[in-house]
DNA sequence: TGTTTATATTGCAATATTACGATATAAAAT
DNA sequence: ATTTTATATCGTAATATTGCAATATAAACA
């Protein structure tokens, strides 16, 4: 046990749940709000801003790289990360449709 | 380690990674589309519909209720959970809020 | 009352995540 | 060529998550 039984589910859920799962630590909330925030793509300064080490961080944009949340490109010495919209944009529809949903049935229940 | 530093972030990043958290599990993805599916809000069903154990379905909910996601009120013998409305506005603002700014710098870098 | 039905809790093993020091890599600057 | 700067990777310890069998709880029903 441990590991996610991801078999049973569908892709769709499964890629939903890789989504929601990288924005699931306040540190990777603070970088795509900041991503978002400054106009230059610097981002040694990520390190900077947040209150965890070098590595860590590194680490952590790492995993909203591969969820597709965000994407870097080399910028001589330096890595310019941005905000990726598609995957962003996956996860949004999401709770659009879901609150769309939410609009026709209310008051049904509970 | 292995504890998050949630001190060093804000109150607003910390709960919102919680609700992405509570959403990063194939199964807690499952769950919320079918209470949006399903009109009655009759719950016994969910452990038929997950191919998961009923007590890992139930600590799905309860992870899912705890993040403020769903809510459930004793109904006799069994129980209705059901979508809370609050804590889903609360994610969803959260992306809208995003959208609503990459739309203002499009193509500025990356 | 005793049994069934619906859900939660406990306990535990397997696995994943978080964090960081140390180290590697590679471009830029001196 | 050496040093500095920016980032990634490795190794590892601490902690969290996932999943389930066994068990507990508590309302419904016979």
């Amino acid at each position: 046990m441990g590991a996610t039984k991801t078999d049973h589910f569908t892709d769709n859920q499964n890629q939903l749940a890789i989504l929601a799962k990288a924005l699931g630590h306040p540190a990777r909330i603070a970088i795509m709000e900041y991503l978002l925030k400054v106009d230059t793509c610097i981002c040694g300064d990520i390190v900077n801003e947040l209150p965890l080490s070098q590595p860590t961080v590194s680490q952590h944009l790492k995993e909203l790289k591969n969820a597709g949340l965000i994407k870097g490109s080399i910028d001589g010495n330096s890595i310019c990360y941005c905000i990726n919209e598609p995957g962003l944009e996956k996860i949004k529809g999401f709770f659009e449709h879901i609150s769309a949903h939410l609009e026709k049935k209310r008051n049904e229940c509970c």
